[in-house]
DNA sequence: ACCGTATTTACAACAAGTGTTGAAAAACAA
DNA sequence: TTGTTTTTCAACACTTGTTGTAAATACGGT
């Protein structure tokens, strides 16, 4: 999981960012979200508790999070980047064709070796798996033919 | 390999699409293209053999061309969506992260199997590996500690 | 060659995200 | 505390990739 509003707080004091309320608004509401919430869900989970709040003002906090390791920013092919709390245990995703809905799947895959020779020199630093299929839901409505 | 002008000009009429002079020029342009191209960039070439070629035509081709399956479109986190006419064989990319290339790792993952119950009730589809990292040309210019 | 319909085109709208700027707030020093 | 400096906030305009609209044009079956 994430850290804690409070271990935010003193990591952004401790490389020299400054601590607003903002962002202290930020630091809360990505606390235990799970749900890999785009910059725009972001802003409306924040304008809840701080309704002034700007749109730039979350992205400007969510690169600082990321740039800082304390969040991951995802392109999953939605058409937004989406945010991920988690960067303690590796994963990878799973997401829903229909409704784009995301969710972590803790795996690790060992076998993601690229053959000897299959790299066309390229020097790879990471892998990324994402899964594409229909979450429980959408299963249920794309039962109806009607659709 | 994707299917040459001629046989792409026959598909578009079998399926009740006229055939434009703009239409096989893309199949041209398409033809053998293994850059992953940005609509954009099959704009650009396009434009070399027909001046008057528009952006969107380009875009409603390809989309056609990707309803018919004989396209991909790749959203790689490279900021636009990009195309890639190998449909044929299952593979994987390689992502420059520098400079945005992409480049087919036409390689097997077979254990890519999700452990029993940690598909979270998702019914899986299928599986896109995206290797990130540096190419060949990317490693020489990053090499400068004066960039 | 004709005509109905699909297609192309220019143009504008759109959405996600970024640069700019005056105003406000934090940090720092005394 | 007060004043001073520096950073950040937030409204706005802008950029980029992509899509919608509507008039003009081209396809292709007759």
């Amino acid at each position: 999981m994430m850290k804690t509003p409070e271990e935010l707080t003193e990591l952004f004091r401790a490389t020299g960012r400054k601590v607003t309320a903002q962002r202290q608004c930020i630091f809360r509401v990505l606390q235990g979200d799970e749900s890999h919430p785009s910059a725009e869900a972001v802003h409306s989970a924040a304008v809840r508790e701080m309704e002034t709040i700007s749109l730039k003002t979350v992205y400007q906090t969510l690169h600082d999070l990321a740039e800082l390791g304390e969040i991951a920013s995802l392109d999953l092919g939605t058409g937004m980047i989406r945010f991920d709390p988690n960067v303690d245990d590796p994963h990878h995703h799973l997401v829903c064709r229909h409704c784009g809905k995301v969710r972590d799947l803790v795996a690790a895959f060992p076998d993601l070796q690229i053959p000897r020779g299959a790299d066309l020199g390229f020097e790879v630093g990471s892998a990324e798996i994402v899964f594409r299929g229909l979450c429980p839901e959408c299963q249920q409505s794309t039962l109806q033919p009607s659709l």
